[in-house]
DNA sequence: CTGTTAGCGCATTCAA
DNA sequence: TTGAATGCGCTAACAG
């Protein structure tokens, strides 16, 4: 069997309740006891029993990190930096460091509530959700009150990349990123490049970025006066002239997308897609037809994932401070930063303008009407 | 204070050994009894405290993954399988699901040092070690006796991506990735297409991956007797006419790499990157030279992780199946899998002809001697 | 400063 | 088929 706190107690010639004190160091021990029992700790190889130490002390190293798929940059780049901020190693106190536990849930309701459920069985010292939420009552509901629940048993409770919950329960953290401006920002600089006809190859439907980043796309739109009311709304039909497709979040999505795209509205001049994955299908899709990016048709992404530079033309999209999320969402996690005001905070998102988006070939095309 | 067994027991009028029992399923209980239980546990919204059970029986629902990075996708493409393996969901018992515990660890044996005994701590009912490991005497001894260690108490270990122990402890299994052969193959590709003076941008040189690739790579021109020997010994210096730098194993190394060896030698048809990421650094560093890939240079990567394809050129490169095997490390960490004989298996690797490899512009310039 | 005592919540003997 | 009792390994009062 393993060794205990008993063996090293024995080895050292002292009470148990010592060695706990010297190896937890809260509390004073005299300096020649302590070397003793360091020693015996040494001598015997001695690792705490984490699970007992967690029981007795009602306590946890454990941080739950919910994700789409790691595999997924997105997510990776989030758990990375969040593993890296609650991990062991620099600046983290020595014998400390979380451990980050990382669920794919594929983005169902479900599954995040099973993962929640094996996280509170482990009594999880916090639980980050990344990613955005599925907009669907019941599901949303229920995650809701199992998260309240969590929090109001001691449990940190992070929202990252998602809307906040209906009801802010109190202990919850939200870092909403600015999809909407982003969006917007996005469409008006395809519309300043001259652009009028604008597809949209966008994510899943029942998903709060993809109906966000929508939203943004509209209010641009609404703003030039090309489709009717503020954007605040977002229809599930097509608006006059500015197609939209649904899809997901990936590159197969974003080639089929772009192929329905052409087929419903063949004089579009640019197209926004759900993110840079899907940005790069929708290149794909173009290529295949012939067309060219940006000469023919302009193309923009969303999320600027390392990649996206890569890409050739370069991808015009739009950055979200992943890894600084992370990090900061770590930090809130294990509550060595302070909840912003309001348990709210925003993460800004930022233009990039890259070679994928130029003025359309044919200004002109745009003013008239095609049907 | 949280519901317990105890609170469950009195609700339904039983004992909590009966309630521990219909719980756990592994003994005979009474139909009415248990139904009673089930309905307690439900009104009470009870979840089991995964560490006093884990305490009291000895066991362990967590299992760790160090990585060097989750972020870079060859990890996190294995990380996500191994997750989607062994975590809830369909084809895992119910109220199964082990939660995956992930390390990054940046490569560095200290850190991989300090994961392990956070693991040991928790008790893990596993842990997976990935990626190549680095090749210096002290620190892959002190891993391997600590995974011994970790072994002979029960824990099981499972190296992904990385060459067998030294001596191959038992119950430590290992899924070494055929880096030698497909490098090989890879610069038979290029030998093949005519190239005859092929630049090497090598990962960092205490690494056991990078080591590999490089011994396929020699063996490959050996066999062509375009350098002496048969390519099993790396030597540190370059060979004539095949000028090799090291970096690591992302995008800046690739792009500072390839101008080195621009300087080095000018004359290079090809060049071989570390991987696909630095492969992509090797393509930009050319094209800001005013280079065509392949026109005037073919380049290669390593791994074909999935934005490979959508480069462009579209790279040629060397699939590892990292899900497959992900996956199986998953499987075999659960020992839900029967280790392979020998307690080593290796993954295959297959070369992937793109675009980004041609024959040379000038083939007649590679028989000439530049110095 | 140090030892003794009493649980933490559960699984698992052993009896009944 | 069920209940009572014991202990997993550790921390946290409480004394001394």
């Amino acid at each position: 069997m393993a060794v205990t706190l008993a063996d090293v107690a024995a080895r050292a010639g002292v009470s148990s309740a010592t060695v706990s004190r010297v190896l937890n160091g809260n509390y004073p021990v005299a300096g020649s006891t302590r070397e003793r029992v360091r020693r015996a700790v040494a001598e015997l190889d001695y690792v705490v029993n984490g699970q007992a130490r967690a029981l007795a002390a009602a306590s946890s190293d454990l941080v739950g990190v919910l994700v789409n798929d790691v595999a997924d940059p997105f997510f990776g780049l989030i758990a990375s930096a969040l593993q890296r901020e609650i991990g062991a190693g620099p600046g983290n106190p020595p014998s400390g460091g979380k451990l980050a536990v990382v669920c794919n849930t594929g983005g169902s309701p479900e599954s995040e509530l099973t993962y929640l459920t094996l996280l509170e069985r482990q009594r999880a010292a916090g639980v980050v959700l990344t990613g955005g939420a599925v907009e669907d009552g019941p599901h949303t509901a229920a995650v809701a009150a199992r998260l309240a629940r969590l929090a109001s048993s001691g449990t940190r409770i992070v929202l990252c990349g998602r809307p906040p919950l209906p009801d802010t329960a109190p202990g919850i953290t939200t870092l909403t990123f600015d999809n909407r401006g982003g969006a917007r920002r996005l469409t008006e600089h395809l519309l300043s490049l001259g652009h009028r006809r604008i597809g949209c190859v966008a994510g899943p439907p029942e998903r709060s970025t993809t109906r966000h980043r929508l939203e943004g796309h509209y209010a641009a739109l609404a703003a030039h006066g090309l489709v009717p009311g503020d954007g605040d709304a977002v229809g599930s039909g097509d608006l006059p002239g500015q197609p939209v497709v649904y899809g997901g979040y990936d590159r197969s999505s974003g080639y089929d997308g772009a192929l329905e795209l052409l087929r419903k509205d063949p004089s579009v001049t640019a197209v926004v897609a759900s993110n840079d994955a899907a940005a790069l299908g929708v290149c794909a899709a173009l290529r295949d037809r012939g067309l060219r990016v940006p000469g023919d048709i302009s193309v923009a992404g969303f999320d600027d994932l390392p990649f996206s530079v890569d890409a050739s033309p370069a991808l015009t999209t739009v950055r979200i401070p992943l890894q600084e999320a992370g990090a900061r969402a770590g930090r809130l996690v294990l509550g060595r930063s302070a909840p912003p005001p309001g348990w709210v905070a925003t993460v800004t998102t930022e233009l990039m303008v890259r070679e994928s988006t130029a003025p359309p070939a044919h200004p002109a095309r745009t003013a008239r009407t095609d049907r």
